[in-house]
DNA sequence: CGCAATTTTGACGTAGTTCAACACGTGTGG
DNA sequence: CCACACGTGTTGAACTACGTCAAAATTGCG
């Protein structure tokens, strides 16, 4: 887990796409930060780190005392628990410009591990820094405050998905559409995603059994409803996945 | 729709019981303005109202834009949303002490409508007077963080009861402890509640057919987990439920 | 290439749905 | 007062979607 300074200038290095600080989901923290920063002398590096993890990395762990919360660069997370007979049940993935942990400010202590699926990096606010700063720049807590209601939006939107569910067939169907949606606010190629996630984890999450994921994703590649080369996938007819998903 | 000036001192009329502020779950936002009231003249009035609902009525509406959120004070609500063909389906519960409509603080319109399961009552702050106070009295602003982040983890454990479903058993079990759970904070008869939710409603928001949920309830009691004499539900084995529910 | 990990396909069992009947209030009107 | 409708909850029997188990096919990596 290799720390390094924050910028708001993200470099690309072969394949690997980070996410601008534009479209992070810090930037309502960030940015007054960097506003103020002249007269208050707070360093652009001051609130966020760099981290970067590689693949099954555990970023943080369930239970450990909030440190830090943050914010996903590049790759993806996946964020687990563990019922009693050490099973890995997975509660949630996390993509860049997306937070992770910022739910765990009021419980004080993280809900879930949090493990990166590939080669993957966060920028990570110290809490303690976080809430001195607060104290200085006002503006800054009215922007967490967006920031969580924000966020936990992005969650009630899930727990939709999962409440409205009938079948598995409009639970995939509404997985799809969810992640094609936010995979798309930053690689903006409309309908297409390179899928990191293993069918494993997929199934895992919407509490279905691979096989049956499988027979559904095969099933909508007959109907043309999305088409899969390697790991990239399409959305052939978006309204046909919005009608099963029926949300 | 009665409004109605909304006190500290609640007043127990026959069998309707309220909850007292101390116990409500926007204490933490009514607090500071009481606490600054002599100095900035705010009322313990200005900011929280009361209104009374009447069974099946409407407290506000999915899509309306966002103009105060609530705090249930007595009886119950439930939170509706309506799919293309008109039906209705819960996404959630609100008993006294907890919060309504104050996830739609970022979308800035509700997400869901709130409707009276029974003769009800609510605490109403004004969104924009809570904002304006909120420039005035600096506690205010991370008390409503505190308020959010709390509102959101009790959420986020609903959450989990529905990813973390195997069987109906276990949504079942899990959906019992969680009512008695929230329940009990302010009628303290530990394990044991006044079912004032339909069977349809249960099932309903459990995407469980009513049958199903009638037979694994009359099994409950066969095998002495719960006992139900009218409305009244006990739980008479809480680890047998734990067990099931397995979170 | 060759082996292991992942994904897909098939056959069968089971939990939950569907449909239908019935039982129990509760309210309404004759 | 009874007759009837209507909402709510319970029970039974047949059907179906998903899980389970087993094996084949594909992918990815040293």
């Amino acid at each position: 887990m290799k720390e390094t300074l924050a910028s708001s200038e993200r470099t690309c290095d072969k394949n690997h796409k980070y996410i601008v600080c534009s479209q992070c989901a810090m930037q309502p923290i960030c940015k007054p930060v960097q506003r103020e920063q002249t007269s208050l002398n707070i360093s652009d590096n001051y609130l966020s780190k760099r981290i970067d993890s590689s693949t099954n990395e555990v970023l943080f762990a369930q239970n450990q005392p909030l440190t830090a919360i943050y914010a996903v660069c590049s790759g993806a997370y996946k964020l687990t628990q563990c019922n009693r007979l050490n099973e890995e049940k997975i509660v949630g993935f996390r993509f860049p410009g997306e937070l992770i942990g910022e739910d765990a400010i009021h419980p004080k202590a993280y809900a879930y591990n949090a493990i990166a699926l590939n080669e993957s990096s966060v920028c990570k606010v110290n809490i303690k820094e976080l809430k001195a700063c607060s104290q200085v720049v006002p503006d800054l807590q009215l922007s967490l405050i967006d920031l969580l209601t924000k966020q936990s939006a992005m969650s009630q939107s899930q727990f939709q998905s999962f409440i409205a569910k009938k079948t598995a067939e409009s639970l995939i169907a509404a997985f799809i559409l969810n992640i094609i949606q936010r995979k798309s606010v930053y690689d903006h190629q409309g309908g297409e995603v390179k899928l990191t996630i293993s069918r494993d984890n997929i199934a895992n999450f919407l509490g279905l059994r691979r096989e049956t994921l499988s027979r559904i994703i095969s099933k909508f590649q007959k109907e043309r409803y999305i088409k899969q080369s390697g790991k990239q996938l399409s959305i052939l007819n978006k309204n046909a996945l919005i009608a099963l998903a029926n949300l």
